[in-house]
RNA sequence: GGAGGCGUGGUGUAGCUGGCCUAACACACAUGCCUGUCACGCAUGAGAUCACGGGUUCGAAUCCCGUCGCCUCCGCCA
């Protein structure tokens, strides 16, 4: 074996050197007196020249076949004048080889390294080993490494500590459906896999290690989406004694850090909104800062001009865009999206040289089209959506237009657009299960100006939790925790949990802050969102060496599947038939 | 839990308003020829129970029903 080059690398510094190459056999192209072999690794290709003065390697070059595993030693030279190959970072030399070795064979690959991605995906993590011999497809792994190692030297250099939490935990009430996991030494008890470490970390803080980060695997057993796995890892974090503000600005330092480390780009500071803000200007709580302006509120106007006889508190919201990428019927399109949304209508109103065209007819009164574009700033050839209905919704709605009408004019904005959203609810109330749930999670500390609202008006109270949003998609979501029993006491009741449940689920917690708890609070980043983002990829598939398939599935080794019989007595348990009704 | 899309040689697709399909094309594969190619070229050849099950029909890749798998979205995801 014995190589001395990684492929990619072989460049015209090293023209006259003898090299050892190896690696997967790209392309051959085979001219009967003459082979040329591209010769692919981990950093690239180069091209192998084999000739039949080379005796032993002609025969050998002979039979060699996509796939194969082959080393080469060669001189490597100058390419004959015009025979270079531009596409190729090393196509100005090549490899004269006198020796080649096969160290493997390969049958005819079901995906072909050597033929790009047009592929299905399912066969393509099916034989990810395959994928992964893509070089564009590694790339995103070369920087996955490289964003962690930036988090981890960031980290160390600003004293936080890697510690490590337990895996098999406690089924937490709240939150994501947990994954379980039978005991066989306590048969009928079950660990539950983390939803986050989160109470984990805040009895670290209780210990004193005052700074603690970890790069950890966490498992939530929800539905599936392009960008949610049911795996996945967190930059997980918790501080002790720092004010929100801190927190957000060592946060935001380190994810500039990483950005300048790993893609060398450097950040501008992060614009910070509100919850609520964020919901008027946006109509969303994860903002798309690429998408448009914000939207505007348009209600004063709305009101006045409104021959519609709607409800007095009904909210006006404007979407501006440009008119001239919309034909009349992909306004209608937008229209019915709208509908499709479950907003009650949409008006578009276009200024033109000679006034303003819209499908209103006669929703307003005269003029009220023109006084609407004028309101929102619509500029010639400009165009303007207008929503209404009840505050939330409409919000709700407009802002899903917004990034609909983004979409249409293909032109979000190029870049990593960051944003802190701050204030969050402390709680929501649940349709589903009339009470009272966790916005954040249940050890989420209140907004400081809202102690009395917990009491009075839990919908009204604001927490001090923030998350952080790129390009819509939110990154990362922290707060500050309860660090008092009795607020947290109070937290829990309004949530409908009993002073005997608590101590059942959370009496560890409680324990621990009988005995100082200090005041801290924390973040988790989803680094493969992170990474998703950063490599320009659409999926969080493409940075995860192995994903699950959008139904769980693992197409490698083929999980879940059956346990066998001795698995389910050892754990005394019995699977309920597949076929078998719901459980009562 | 719901909506939509897709499933045809190893791969990507065409065919899918039923018979002309004994399923076409490209790539890959095999054999042979070729000393400057780089998506090499040329010639010849092999390779598919059209995802699975059922139905309609004289006849189904094609129409209908169901199942499975994959993808996207809504619900859900503290």
């Amino acid at each position: 074996m014995g190589r001395t080059a990684y492929c990619g690398r072989v460049g015209p510094e090293r023209v006259g050197e003898t090299v050892t190459v190896a690696g997967w056999v790209h392309r051959r192209r085979d001219h009967g007196g003459l082979v040329f072999i591209d010769l692919r690794d981990r950093t690239g290709l180069v091209q192998v020249v084999v000739s039949p003065d080379a005796q032993g390697a002609f025969e050998t070059a002979d039979a060699v076949r996509p796939e194969w595993v082959v080393s080469a030693t060669g001189v490597v030279a100058a390419r004959p004048d015009g025979m270079a190959n531009p596409d190729l970072l090393t196509g100005t030399v090549e490899v004269r080889a006198t020796a080649l070795s096969v160290w493997s064979r390969s049958e005819t690959p079901p995906v072909s390294p050597a033929d790009g991605a047009n592929v299905d995906e399912r066969l393509r993590l099916r034989h990810r080993y395959l994928d992964l011999r893509r070089p564009e497809v590694l790339q995103n792994f070369v920087l996955r490494d490289r964003v962690v190692f930036a988090v981890r030297r960031w980290m160390h250099a600003h004293e936080f500590l890697d510690v490590e939490t337990p895996t098999l935990g406690r089924s937490t009430p709240e939150g994501a459906r947990d994954f379980l996991v039978p005991s066989r030494l306590q048969p009928g008890h079950v660990y539950a896999l983390p939803q986050s470490p989160q109470v984990w970390k805040q009895l670290l803080m209780v210990g004193g290690v005052d700074r603690y980060y970890q790069i950890v695997k966490v498992f939530r057993d929800e539905a599936l989406r392009a960008d949610r796995q049911p795996e996945f890892t967190q930059i997980d974090v918790e501080t002790s004694f720092l004010s929100q503000n801190q927190i957000l600005e060592l946060m935001e330092d380190m994810v500039r850090s990483v950005f300048q480390e790993a893609l060398g780009v450097q950040l501008p500071a992060w614009p910070r909104l509100t919850h609520a803000e964020a919901l008027a200007q946006y109509g969303t709580d994860k903002p798309d800062l690429r998408a448009g302006p914000p939207l505007v509120d348009l209600t004063a106007v709305g009101q006045e001009v409104e021959a519609l006889a709607l409800p007095d508190e009904t909210r006006w919201v404007g979407i501006v865009a440009e008119a001239a990428p919309f034909s009349r019927k992909q306004l209608d399109t937008l229209v019915d999206r709208a509908r499709d949304l479950g907003a009650p209508g949409l008006f578009w109103i276009r200024r033109t040289a000679d006034g303003v065209r819209t499908n209103a007819g006669r929703a307003f009164a005269d003029g009220g089209a023109a006084r609407l574009a004028d309101a929102a700033g619509v500029r010639p050839d400009g165009l303007l959506l207008v929503m209404a209905g009840p505050t939330g919704a409409v919000h709700r709605h407009a802002g899903a237009m917004r990034l609909e009408v983004a979409a249409q004019l293909g032109r979000e904005a190029p870049g990593f657009h960051f944003l802190w959203v701050t204030d969050f609810p402390l709680f929501e109330w649940s349709e589903d299960e009339h009470r009272w749930t966790s916005a954040h999670h249940p050890f989420t500390m209140p907004h400081p100006d809202d102690r009395e609202l917990i009491a009075t008006d839990p919908g009204r109270a604001r927490s001090q939790a923030y998350d952080v949003v790129l390009n819509g998609v939110e990154l990362a979501s922290g707060s500050l925790r309860i660090y008092d029993s009795e607020l947290q006491a109070q937290v829990f009741s309004v949530l409908g949990l009993t002073p005997a449940e608590t101590t059942s689920k959370f009496g560890y917690l409680l324990d621990a802050f009988r005995f100082g708890p200090p005041p801290h609070g924390g973040i988790a980043f989803g680094l493969d969102r992170l990474v998703m983002l950063m490599a320009g990829a659409d999926s969080l598939r493409d940075v995860i060496a192995f994903p699950k398939t959008h139904t769980g599935s693992d197409p490698v080794m083929g999980s879940p599947a059956p346990a066998d019989p001795g698995q389910w007595a050892e754990l005394r348990l019995t699977p309920w038939a597949t076929d078998a009704p719901p459980r009562p």
